[in-house]
DNA sequence: GGCCGCATACTCGGATACTGGGTGTCCGAGTGCGTTCGG
DNA sequence: CCGAACGCACTCGGACACCCAGTATCCGAGTATGCGGCC
């Protein structure tokens, strides 16, 4: 099990655009971040299509967030860039080979897919009791209070 | 996020060794649950690397669980499959860019890496919670308490 | 001086190559059983 | 009749192709800005 990388360079932006009032350009953020400006485009689209980011185009388009940063969870933005498929599908290999069980007796999940399910729903509670502003609160915590200053300044600047 | 179709394969598998004394040929596995053979044995030697279940080799040799199936847990199982690390993996991008947070400032893990960790900690005490025994009772009772025997039943045939 | 139109530079968005891990398969090494031969 | 040696069939184990999703990149479409010209 593997998770894509850009839900790492996703959450580092949407902390980062929480910051922000004004728009800002996608190859800002990965100028930041040190990230290839163009593969983070391309999950800042994904953050879009999902309705976390909203984009405006022109000269000083870019991206902002289209709701306060307290309302967007982990879970928003890992889903927006992972998808919203379960990590376990269930092939049903009870219905396949000699021991069969006939479709009629199939009407709740099997047990083990109920138990992988059960581990999913325990790690997307996790991740959606947790949102962008608890990330940008700690994250300045661990700085004695000076990371999200310098996040604005460094964004209010030229470049 | 995607977890190895191997992973299905492998409970099922294990639920199924838990029901027999004598040792289960890989093909007989695969017969069983419909599954190309050669596939299932390469993901038999995982678990068999892990320690979940002893292989013997000869004429009547197969897979046997190692340890009472109550003393494994759905984790122990899928990490045999599916490896140890983590699903997220931080790549330290505080430490990269203009705003760079210089190395002696990184004693603990960024805020992200640390939700990410706690949300695969919830994951994992929820599968831990689950043992193989729980599996076989729980898909006993979805059948009427006939599954497990039909099982046994059937690995005592000659096929 | 105020307003309108236009060129411009900047932005996003989707379409396009490349690569690593999962998927699937195969054959060789090793082992325990059954048979057979000798005592 | 009993024991040991042999052959065998069956097993696992690792090494070898294939394919899809994630990785990475580029260029075209669209838009708000700023300037210049006109009234």
């Amino acid at each position: 099990m593997k998770l894509s990388n850009g839900v790492e360079w996703a959450l580092h932006s949407c902390v980062t655009l929480s910051q922000s009032e004004d728009p800002v350009p996608a190859a800002r953020l990965a100028e930041l971040h040190g990230t290839p400006p163009a593969y983070l485009a391309k999950h800042l689209q994904a953050l879009s299509r999902a309705g976390i980011v909203h984009s405006t185009a022109g000269q000083v388009g870019g991206y902002v967030l289209t709701r306060p940063a307290a309302e967007i969870s982990a879970l928003d933005v890992v889903r927006a860039i992972d998808g919203t498929e379960p990590a376990y599908r269930c092939t049903e290999i009870r219905r396949r080979g000699p021991l069969a069980v006939p479709a009629e007796r199939c009407q709740t999940p099997c047990a083990i897919a109920r138990a992988m399910a059960a581990a999913q729903d325990a790690w997307s509670a996790a991740l959606a009791a947790i949102t962008i502003a608890d990330l940008a609160e700690r994250i300045d915590a661990d700085s004695d209070g000076t990371a999200m200053a310098d996040v604005r300044r460094w964004l209010a600047s030229t470049g």
